[in-house]
DNA sequence: CGTGTAGTACTACGCTGTGTCCTAGGTCAC
DNA sequence: GTGACCTAGGACACAGCGTAGTACTACACG
């Protein structure tokens, strides 16, 4: 699993928060700060889809995007390629428990004690 | 926290995999495999000491090198920074969790138990 | 003392990934 | 047909990393 370059994770982003798929102009609305040509947005969004972040689908002329798997999901993909790298997963797993804040733990506590 | 290169992994693991501190000569020498030109391991020694991965003083003429964190500690990092990516970091926690093996999820829960 | 061995600093080059955009060309509405 | 809109594909710059050469310094041994 590799990580996203910053546009990348920008549109990501911007995917993420909709609950429809959006074609490029939607997302380049949404990103009007940037102020990026059109074609940037396409040729991300392009990359993306080529990686497999995205989905994409006709509509009527356009492309319209969708992810391909969900904020959560992604990130939790990133921890696994981030814990695959360690030799001991456990002394690795602990180290981590313990670097996050109390309230992540507990809550990580509770997920873990309804997992069965 | 950012990800580091094929090479660079490579030298730190054989620095997380000895006790001493090791010149870039003996770096070299653990990578023998690989065949690199004596110049390599010290730009890539120079580098990741300038990214604060490894700390260095002087052994005679020479540099020696140990890392600057524990192995576990730099996976912990990389996986705080992936679940920084995340808006909702309970979400991507609980998402994490569920992804582990069997196995992991009981160590975790044995580390959560023993934080308090 | 000279010469080789080993060490350092500095520079460089190619490849790949990412941000950025242009140009050329197709299509639909009016 | 003309304009608005869309796509595909190519392009270019910049950064990071793998890789290594050069130039210079220091020590050890014959």
């Amino acid at each position: 699993m590799k990580g996203l370059g910053e546009l990348e994770r920008a549109v990501m982003e911007v995917l993420w928060a909709r609950e429809e798929p959006a074609t490029a102009r939607e997302v380049g609305r949404a990103l009007a700060d940037r102020d990026l040509a059109h074609t940037t947005v396409m040729t991300v969004l392009d990359r993306l889809a080529k990686k497999g972040f995205l989905a994409r689908e006709r509509d009527g002329r356009a492309w319209s995007y969708r992810p391909a798997d969900t904020r959560e999901g992604y990130v939790a993909e990133l921890m696994l390629g981030a814990l695959a790298l360690s030799g001991d997963r456990d002394a690795a797993l602990a180290h981590f428990a313990r670097s996050v804040t109390g309230d992540e733990a507990a809550a990580l506590r509770r997920v873990l004690e309804n997992l069965e």
